[in-house]
DNA sequence: TCTATCGTACGAAATTTTTCCTACCTTTGA
DNA sequence: TCAAAGGTAGGAAAAATTTCGTACGATAGA
């Protein structure tokens, strides 16, 4: 991954990841619902754009065109939780993760996922 | 909290959080240190805005104002964490913790002090 | 003293990101 | 057929963010 989405972006990408390869309407009426107005060629210049810059590919071959993402949803997000990790807490996951549990209210159910995820990592490192 | 800060912004609350109270100067220097090369001005320039926005306060009684953060560390990097678990991980705590122990090698001393975490909580629920 | 150095103030420029206007083409249905 | 609806292309404007040039005052050392 090179290029970091910005902000709407990123949105646009939520959508595609979510609902799968969609024409510039279906996008355009998501954020309107989900997010803010937004005109409908200020999203489509903004898919252009990152068409441009390869984070999506369209296909022409009929009118309405399709968009999909080129870049993988686990992949970008992670790269992008390192990079908050990093500047926000020195890389150190740990920290974060005090913060996080120790912020917001966190289910027992939570609790027991995470847990899991534990053990399942470290029965890895054996 | 109210503003947001900005990447930039961000950068040099966190060299305020580190070393205290700063000149101009001082912050700048780290700045090229650490991250990149920036003009003094620039640097001044940026911090007499947080200063409007009211993210810092400085203390003019002397030539060389000396610049503090009025926002907390803890509940700036509190806000900025919930609302990136809210926009990339729709909320879920434990999706972005999976994300984070699957993707990096995660240090067995790391998941030690994580399992703390968890008991301590579960603990605190009881 | 006087000049080099270091500080702030402030406006403006540059850059990046976001939004929209206008033109024009295709499809559809009355 | 032809007008309305919906699509893309592309430039330009607007907004947000970042950077810097210039002016000018204070300080310190030769």
């Amino acid at each position: 991954m090179q290029a970091e989405p910005t902000k709407s972006e990123l949105e646009i990408l939520q959508i595609l990841w979510h609902f799968g390869p969609s024409t510039v309407r279906f996008v355009n009426d998501q954020l309107n619902e989900q997010k803010r107005a937004v005109q409908y060629t200020s999203t489509l210049k903004l898919m252009q754009i990152m068409t441009e810059k390869g984070m999506l590919e369209s296909d022409k071959s009929n009118m309405k065109h399709i968009y999909s993402p080129t870049i993988e949803e686990k992949k970008t997000k992670g790269f992008l939780l390192e990079k908050f990790v990093d500047t926000m807490y020195n890389g150190s996951s740990s920290s974060l993760m005090m913060q996080l549990l120790g912020n917001k209210k966190t289910s027992k159910q939570e609790i027991e996922e995470i847990r899991k995820i534990l053990d399942t990592l470290e029965n890895k490192q054996l």
